[in-house]
DNA sequence: CGTTGCATTGACTGAGATCAATAACTGTGG
DNA sequence: CCACAGTTATTGATCTCAGTCAATGCAACG
């Protein structure tokens, strides 16, 4: 782990490109001032390194700069799971706010730097700034949100459908950073992936030999190209919020 | 639905018997007083009564004051599960927020009536008393913190170990409620608990079938009682907190 | 150019799903 | 209070998806 510490403008929270995810919206010019301050440090993350472990007391939360990482839970038992992949932009080490030490493990997928948030002086700010702290309620929610949608995955859909909507999630948060999306490389391993969606890494294996059979997918190791977006979307047994649906279900 | 609407003692949140779950430690005699403002009404609901569906208008947030309720999410194509389930003093409608509208639906599982917090409202007063806002945001971490233990179950458990942890979790809660920890009815169906569990009803008869063959509980109906604590944490694959362990592993 | 880690493919197995029948309970109305 | 319908739960028989075990393929790297 590399730590920074910096005044340079270049990292100042206002003038990131990630700003549209992390920073609120429609907040004064001296509440940006504010909100950079906030934000001093910065860490560097080699592949497979950690942030925090589980049990560490909370001082920060972070935020993804680029790369990408990914939080694990464990089960006493030593059984663990990936629970979550996070993309720049994104805000990681929330679970830890509830008991004051973090819940999960998050470790880098990949090459990684996170902006380093001090928990305290961030809450004292979003009591001062209305647009922080619904901003901020808004992350925690859509958290949770995600996390049911993950739930709703594990618990009812098959392998395959898993993996399609696996797919399409990370080309759509792609999409929503400016990135290719129909085109990238997977940031994670098979048994990173297979972790997340609670299946073997033989059948992530077979499945994307499959989709790719089928000619829904190009698959080349790590780098994937998405063919057939809409028969994917067919697959996963998700409607494509790609293409406006004008056609209503006539029963 | 049924609305009340009451200025009544009684229904103040700073004599509610819940307090010490909706309400945040460490707060002055003024800070009770402006809370009570906050929660003037409460529903009453019948057995399968919808609180909130999918995709109302978040206005509120709520308290379950007594009963049960069940949240559900739903897959485009029809499929839904059951997310989880509300006891007395948790807070539903949170995963609202994020985009100011109610991504699951909210169902009661048993008579049951709820608080109503107004959000906008809270949210205000939340930013007036520090000990209120930070109650709140370790809530929705507490949530996640849920949510992806949850994840856990469904990703790496079996179905027995997912229904031992199922019963464990609802004892524990109900213990921390002052209620019989070792003998309650379960106030949801087989169906619902499949529904949670990500796993058949059929298979959910079974394993409680073969728990209480191996005289770990005793079943009549929803009526249960946990014979063998011990033995249902060991083949959930959790230690068990309920007994302090001195022993540590050596390996 | 062997070694090491990661990914694919095949053969077999098993936990849990599905299909089907029965049993137990709940509530309703006579 | 009982009869009946309707729901909810249990149990059995069979099937299937994905897990497990095992062998092979493929890159990257010292």
């Amino acid at each position: 782990m590399n730590f920074y510490h910096s005044d340079n403008p270049a990292s100042k929270c206002s003038v990131c490109v990630l700003g549209q995810f992390c920073l609120p919206v429609g907040i004064t010019a001296s509440d940006i001032s504010k909100i950079d301050t906030l934000v001093k440090e910065r860490v560097h993350l080699k592949k497979g390194e950690s942030l925090y472990r589980h049990g560490d007391p909370l001082s920060s939360v972070y935020s993804v700069r680029f790369g990408t990482l990914k939080t694990e839970y464990a089960l006493e038992d030593g059984r663990q799971q990936v629970i979550g992949f996070h993309l720049p932009g994104e805000i990681i080490g929330l679970d830890g706010i509830g008991e004051g030490q973090y819940q999960s493990e998050a470790i880098a997928v990949e090459e990684s730097e996170v902006c380093i948030i001090r928990y305290e002086a961030f809450e004292d700010l979003a009591r001062q700034i209305p647009a922080l702290q619904q901003q901020f309620h808004r992350i925690l929610s859509r958290e949770l949100t995600q996390d049911q949608r993950h739930l709703l995955s594990l618990g009812t859909m098959r392998a395959e459908e898993r993996l399609a909507a696996f797919l399409l999630n990370l080309s759509q948060r792609l999409a929503a950073r400016g990135y290719l999306n129909h085109e990238f490389d997977l940031p994670m391993s098979r048994v990173e992936i297979a972790s997340y969606l609670g299946i073997q890494i033989e059948t992530v294996s077979r499945m994307l030999s499959r989709f790719a059979e089928s000619g829904l997918v190009q698959i080349k190791q790590r780098h994937i190209k998405l063919i057939d977006v809409d028969g994917l979307y067919e697959l996963a047994g998700i409607p494509n919020p790609e293409r406006a649906r004008i056609l209503k279900k006539i029963p």
